[in-house]
DNA sequence: CCGTCGCGTTGATCCTGATCAAAGGCCCGG
DNA sequence: CCGGGCCTTTGATCAGGATCAACGCGACGG
């Protein structure tokens, strides 16, 4: 969108998802991918939908914005997810590459597409309404916690969990501000519960611990 | 059965709510219906799933709780509306009637009710999202707003909205609590943006103002 | 007719997380 | 090697909503 966008809520890094790219594409054999810089607007809010995108590699987020710039960012998509679902013509949401990140675009008419398309939405939709139990009851170190556990189940179980996002991101998709966020992390480390490593790569030290304080 | 429902309560609100009872059933012709009592079960987190259901009237709550007892109401099904879709093999959520309620039971092997299970199912999808942004980036007024507007919305754009849920499902919906949520709709009473005839009904007097309050 | 119960409203105080502010690291270009 | 910009961290203060508490109100049942 506009410089507002850019300014706001792009980050530089790029390439972080590299290590996790082993996306099973059983759909998109044959389709050619596209790349996205990071930063960059996959489809807009308003714009017409129909068609469907599978992450080869990277990661996107999916978001909405309130007319005087709060932003919140309503799913995260990895390597070999897919998104763009709509029950209307056009799109409710806006999806940008949160880094550099190759997208393969679906037909959704195509019948092999057609089979894959409900089970996917029902997933997409078990999530959203798990995410509002989190938004709505829990207190900003039981959010962090569910993010933790959730990107380390969504990336195969590991400890170690990088993820490609920014704080911005995390508070942005936790309902909270980055200074809340940053706390938290925080006083996890110290408590010994995570380790950090780097930036964008947690440690779950305390597995136990952690879940029990996600409630 | 119908008995235990003339009790008071459920009196004020089948006589309501029989006025938007034109639910139109394309895929419930044939089926006989259930009814449930005011805040009966209709299925529970963990429980096998399979089955759909149809609100033919009254009104259901779908929720999780957290172990300490904190609730999340996730969605709220009026006359009409379809749910029970899940992506599992058993419920993430529980579902109860909120006032006596009529329910169908669709098999969702039948080819005409997967024919329209899709478009329901990213209905729910894209509400479950838009109610993202509500509990994670506005404050009480602006909850509560869109509540009203929701559910005038959802009843044809009537000024006048009748609810069946109490304060309490209110809050648990709204991310609130029920002190919060009276607070709320005195505040805007007192603004003269709405009228409160009975406790469960609302007129919007002030629609535009409303409108922006919800931002 | 009164007492009780469940739900809703209103008031007083507290606390979590937001906001405001400043400084610290990291990465880049020069 | 240095300087600047961005992201992150940390600290101080503020405020919105939660919590605690009391009361109102209508609907029953005795």
């Amino acid at each position: 969108m506009t410089s507002f966008e850019q300014s706001h809520y792009s980050n530089q890094l790029g390439g972080i998802l590299l290590k996790h790219q082993t996306p099973n594409t059983p759909l998109a054999s044959g389709q050619p991918a596209t790349f996205f810089p990071a930063g960059s607007e996959i489809y807009a809010q308003g714009e017409k939908c129909g068609n469907l995108y599978q992450v080869e590699f990277g990661a996107v987020r999916i978001y909405r914005l309130l007319s005087d710039g709060r932003r919140q960012i309503s799913a995260f998509h990895l390597a070999g997810e897919m998104f763009g679902f709509e029950a209307d013509k056009s799109h409710h949401f806006f999806a940008e590459a949160i880094c550099g990140t190759g997208i393969r675009v679906l037909r959704p008419s195509a019948s092999h597409v057609v089979a894959e398309l409900l089970p996917m939405a029902l997933q997409s939709l078990v999530r959203a309404q798990e995410q509002l139990l989190v938004l709505g009851r829990q207190n900003a170190v039981e959010r962090v916690a569910a993010f933790f556990l959730e990107m380390s189940e969504r990336q195969g179980g590991l400890r170690q969990v990088e993820f490609p996002m920014s704080r911005l991101d995390i508070a942005d998709y936790l309902g909270l501000t980055i200074e809340t966020v940053s706390r938290v992390f925080s006083k996890l480390k110290s408590k010994g519960i995570i380790r950090l490593p780097s930036l964008r790569c947690v440690e779950i030290v305390k597995l136990r611990t952690l879940q029990d304080m996600a409630a």
